[in-house]
DNA sequence: TTGTATGCGTTATCAC
DNA sequence: GTGATAACGCATACAA
């Protein structure tokens, strides 16, 4: 038997309270105060009241590992990001939160960095095992990677579409989304367009397909994209993006424009344009893409694409509380989601009218 | 028994594989097998292969439901703060996250929005108990709110001073650094300084104590502060921030430098001094508090006051982890532990050198 | 060094 | 409507 508690003593776990417990004070079964707690239909209003008294005079509260365990549900759910601190998946993070406790669901958030292995290791590590599904944005995973998605636990994708095999996965329109900006760009009569932000050549991540819609969008207009305009950034951060932009602009190149294959990209390429003297929109355009907060307030605003990033998340949650529901592993054939993106035309762009740089 | 699994069907979930099947296979006893997945010292080389063997044939996979019901802890911890879009609490939870990962511990993470009604929810909800501990970073309670605080869990306060009771907490310099910000305005010949942001008069939060500092700074050089300068903002966010702002300008006041009660707040500001075409830091220049990341990218870059961020959440992370390995609640004599801020100074109040708006 | 028996707190299956 | 009782999967005395 447990030791008596010294009652008083302040020590942690205070004596925790059971159902029994509960059961016991209140006259009745455990299986009574268990219908109760959970508003079980059936039950008599003076029972009811006399349990919830018990439950209160003797402070009650579920332990949720018993009930997970005869369950066979935890409640949780992880979500597994590159890293917190760059915007777009804090911003993502905050919404995926949000709905989740819409749907009675606590998250669990994992960072991987964006590194491979890690992110391999979130997909079958035990931790993993403490949720009921996972909402994965992967980053270094590459299409060879593929087989490792076919888990056995509810999963959604996040963001990608290349490595769609038979996963579940709610995809952003990373083509069109750049292609739209650079279309934009190009009918501000931009001509030589630089692109700030690189990828792994084996990845399958936005990286490419941004890429890719940038450069279908020159093609289009007879372009040839110069390498030489190309700054790499393997990381997508404010620091990369900003010595890519060093890089490119002392090569050489010639520039009036540049397109971020992200945003914090663009803003780390916009602050070394405003190091160097050089103006925005005036001497160069910027672009971005993912439409997070900072944009909206930087001097010039930035022009960027809403990949959609609230719905991705609602409808993330909803597919993997879904699958949950319904029992369903990944790897049984994946519904592919994709969430249409909207060029947000600002200041770094010259404004909605085309005006040149804003606000004087 | 439990029914044989139809090995062509893919639902999930798949029959689960325990410790007992582990054992059959393997031919030892469930407790030999938890030897071996809990790397306890005293198991036969011979045996610990055997039964590794047996765990990958099967893929056999720890229930953690199971486990933390018999351990009676969870190996997860909670994380509440405002809301994961604003950047220092995105921040914040990144370090937090990754301590804690080097801890061992999973973080689940909570949003309250600041709102008091919710912070207290946090407190005392279900799903916290689904955690062997808290952190927590307040913002709408209350000094009358002081006893919720004294939980029977392990608990860690964040970010506030004036909210201890008998409750650990870490609290960052938010009175030193507000003041080194002030003074440094006022060295740099500022003297109508505006703030933005204000906070709840019956609240005790870091709004009070930063514009104490703030307040006290001007004191010691014996000029006293014009309320007409305050911008009102409860909220902190770049767009109330833009929002004081406006209202300070339009009210007419005089103003040669903004103190921003964070960064967002002075970014949002300092956005409106751009579309009223003010100079900073020429015309007026404009500090913070917090030190995000965007304010080392804003153009110009912001000088602000480094709380120690990363200091904060290890030292939080460390002392939650010692509370729950030592058993022991909140409300048995809390530790205050101090980390000191930094004054970062940049472009936006004239750079380290003083000199104007730079870069040209 | 390894096996056996029991408890962890809840839910589910039945009788009553 | 309500009550006994058997899972749920793992850890841990204690025995061997």
């Amino acid at each position: 038997m447990r030791p008596v508690p010294i009652e008083t003593s302040r020590r942690w776990p205070a004596v925790p309270v059971t159902m029994r417990d509960v059961a016991r004070r209140a006259g009745v079964s455990v299986k009574t105060v268990s219908n109760v707690v959970n508003e079980f239909p059936h039950v008599t209003p003076a029972t009811r009241a006399r349990v919830l008294a018990a439950i209160s005079e003797l402070g009650y509260r579920m332990n949720f590992s018993a009930r997970s365990l005869s369950l066979g549900r935890t409640g949780m759910i992880t979500l597994a990001v590159p890293e917190l601190r760059l915007p777009y998946f804090a911003e993502l993070s905050d919404e995926v939160i949000a709905v989740a406790a819409e749907r009675g669901y606590t998250v669990l958030v994992e960072q991987t960095g964006g590194v491979r292995e890690r992110e391999l290791e979130v997909l079958t590590s035990d931790r993993r095992r403490m949720t009921d599904g996972l909402i994965f944005s992967p980053l270094g995973l590459r299409p060879a990677d593929a087989r490792s998605l076919e888990v056995d636990y509810p999963l959604v994708l996040l963001g990608e579409r290349a490595l769609h095999g038979s996963v579940h996965h709610v995809a952003m329109g990373n083509v069109e989304g750049a292609r739209a900006a650079a279309e934009h760009l190009l009918e501000r009569g931009r001509r030589r367009i630089a692109v700030v932000g690189s990828y792994d050549e084996r990845g399958a991540g936005a990286g490419s397909l941004r890429t890719r819609g940038f450069t279908e969008a020159l093609a289009d207009s007879g372009i040839e994209h110069d390498p030489r305009r190309t700054g790499e950034a393997l990381e997508w951060t404010r620091t990369t993006g900003a010595q890519a932009m060093r890089r490119v602009l002392e090569r050489g190149a010639d520039v009036d424009a540049v397109f971020g294959l992200n945003d914090v990209l663009a803003l780390g390429a916009m602050r070394v344009l405003f190091e160097r003297g050089l103006r925005v929109p005036g001497d160069v355009a910027v672009a971005g893409f993912d439409d997070i907060e900072d944009g909206r307030f930087s001097c010039p605003s930035l022009t960027t694409v809403q990949p959609g990033r609230a719905q991705i998340a609602r409808t993330a949650v909803w597919l993997l509380v879904d699958l949950i529901a319904r029992g369903e592993p990944a790897g049984a054939g994946g519904r592919e989601l994709v969430v249409a993106p909207e060029l947000i035309v600002r200041e770094s762009t010259g404004g909605p009218d085309g005006s040149g740089d804003a606000p004087k």
